[in-house]
DNA sequence: TGAACTTGCGAAAACGTTTTAGGCCTTTGC
DNA sequence: GCAAAGGCCTAAAACGTTTTCGCAAGTTCA
């Protein structure tokens, strides 16, 4: 490997001077930048980011914790976007980025260690239970943070608007003449809590009256549980002619519980999901749906988690809302 | 931070010794042994990787190469499920995985010199174009390097089991009286290619005549290629019974088209995929398909990668072949 | 009673950078 | 003409480890 000392060797100048040049530094000549670059360059030469790490204590590494119980990571569409458009961001500022767990060689470790084990430059926190003690001790670190659809005390997050999300959705479904709508929510979470309030909010605004037995607690990405919820909700002396299911796979456990039932979709009973993940426009007929925006959310999160640590003291802490679409289809009737 | 430094000070021995402690060399009393450890654990030490790096060219983290184009990475189910047990036995070895760009402080790099720059002990090569000059080159450096479903000179290469998957299939709806099969496959790779033989030579052996216009070219999970080749297909003089397509994910656009051309799964024709994603489960009927096994293919891959880093001589390059299974569904009548 | 090992430990070098402090030479300003 | 300023460069220290080599004290064996 050639290092810094082998260019200073050739172009008959310090390592001092070499580093000047290569990190472009003032005080070094543009004849002697000019050569050292030249000689960097023919040589093959690549910095060694260890031993930059070392002197600068700045890796150029961003951390990515998330948690994989039960599919809600990596496997799924929401996650994997968000993570691709972060990685891109992240990437062309220079930067790589390293999961975060709780092993250092073998070792049980804290998140939190684990990032300082690695001196990552910051972390995104996504997915993840935010009441896990070890969640709550990152957050609290001076480490710089940024969330996702989660605020925690002055930390910059960025969120996705499921208040306004749930809302269009009531809004597209009662304009095409539903009043009767019911919500399968998932289980209790900030989005969650977000999701619910939006719903309430758009109904009672529209004057939609919502009976309790309307609002279901089901489970994300949950086909059993939102199956049930459908069975019991059509069950119903006066079922809802519409139901908004937490996400998009349970809206399809909901096509097949309605069409297991003989209903139609959506003569007899429409269906709307949450997401706007690629199956929903694969479906028959296509799910009416929100489109959570993950590119955008990716891409803002990398920036500002990326200013947080480029300009420590600039940048105040503030929260993005990041837009979504709703996403037409077959699967609510007109009436 | 604390370090070494400081642990020596309280101790009131040398770092080297405190080093030795740590590392568990031989030539430290037993007390003083476990009296550093009791330092270490009390004050919160952690090991700075990038010295340890710097000093030992060992970094514990495992480069990971693929590229997105077309959402053929990480959104997808066959690469995250892969990517995500590769991760968890990594992690347990106490690895951390970080994925190769062409970035590198925002210049712009190649593969191999991004490994380079961060040091990995080793890259594993999934779901990347093996006839990119830069995938080329990194296969062809002394990097210890792992490859997914493909086989490049003498490097080790976890193979997912594409020739028998396929024969499965077709002895599956073989013996459920299909003797009219058709196969879209996908564009041209050595995975292609594996299925394709496969597919002829399940067919020879079974005694079944394939028409040259039962072998249709499609493109992995695309829609409208797999919907148009279904198509085509279906208006043949003798159309097929069966159609098995590219992946989990195109058969559902069979599926669509199928349906809108007023013919009924399985009654009217019979359909099968390949991947075994959740999806397929979730069809109505619930698909006929291959499911691959991702988590032993990640799982191994890491296996085989650290082995190729911790004992460079005594393994040998060597192709392992993943098993997978088919999973059964109404996709298929019995005829 | 030595000689030859063994055990436990430390000094110091090394890994590849960046950065500080300073030095020399030239230019500028009065 | 002289002091001040600026331009360009270097030596050396530092970052936190690991590892080599050597040394002293203790132990074993003739």
């Amino acid at each position: 490997m050639v290092s810094i000392k082998d260019i200073a060797a050739q172009c008959g100048v310090s390592v001092a001077t070499v580093s000047k040049a290569l990190n472009g530094h003032t005080d070094v000549s543009a004849s002697t930048r000019a050569a050292v670059r030249k000689a960097a360059a023919d040589m093959g030469y690549l910095p060694n980011s260890a031993a930059r790490a070392l002197k600068t204590r700045r890796t150029y590494n961003l951390g990515v914790l998330f948690v994989d119980d039960r599919q809600s990571g990596l496997a799924h569409e929401y996650f994997s976007g968000l993570l691709d458009s972060f990685k891109v961001e992240a990437e062309s500022h220079g930067y790589d980025i390293t999961f975060i767990n709780r092993n250092v060689g073998g070792r049980r470790t804290s998140y939190l260690e684990h990032c300082r084990y690695r001196c990552v430059d910051g972390a995104l926190i996504a997915s993840v239970n935010f009441s896990d003690p070890e969640v709550l001790e990152l957050l609290g670190s001076n480490l710089p943070v940024v969330t996702i659809d989660h605020t925690f005390n002055n930390r910059t997050s960025i969120l996705s608007d499921n208040f306004d999300g749930i809302g269009a959705l009531v809004k597209y479904v009662y304009e095409m003449g539903h009043r009767r709508i019911a919500f399968i929510h998932g289980e209790k979470t900030s989005v969650t809590e977000s999701r619910m309030t939006g719903f309430y909010r758009a109904c009672y605004d529209l004057g939609i009256e919502v009976p309790d037995e309307y609002v279901c607690a089901g489970v994300y990405h949950d086909f059993n549980t939102c199956a049930q919820s459908t069975r019991e909700l059509m069950a119903l002396k006066e079922p809802p002619t519409c139901i908004l299911f937490p996400d998009d796979f349970s809206a399809l456990g909901g096509y097949n519980a309605l069409t297991e039932m003989g209903l139609k979709i959506p003569q007899d009973i429409s269906v709307a999901g949450y997401d706007g993940i690629l199956l929903s426009r694969l479906l028959m007929p296509p799910l009416v749906t929100y489109q959570q925006n993950t590119p955008a959310l990716g891409k803002n999160a990398a920036r500002q988690l990326i200013d947080l640590i480029e300009q420590p003291r600039i940048t105040l802490p503030e929260s993005i809302t990041v837009h979504g679409e709703l996403l037409e289809g077959g699967s609510v009737a007109r009436r």
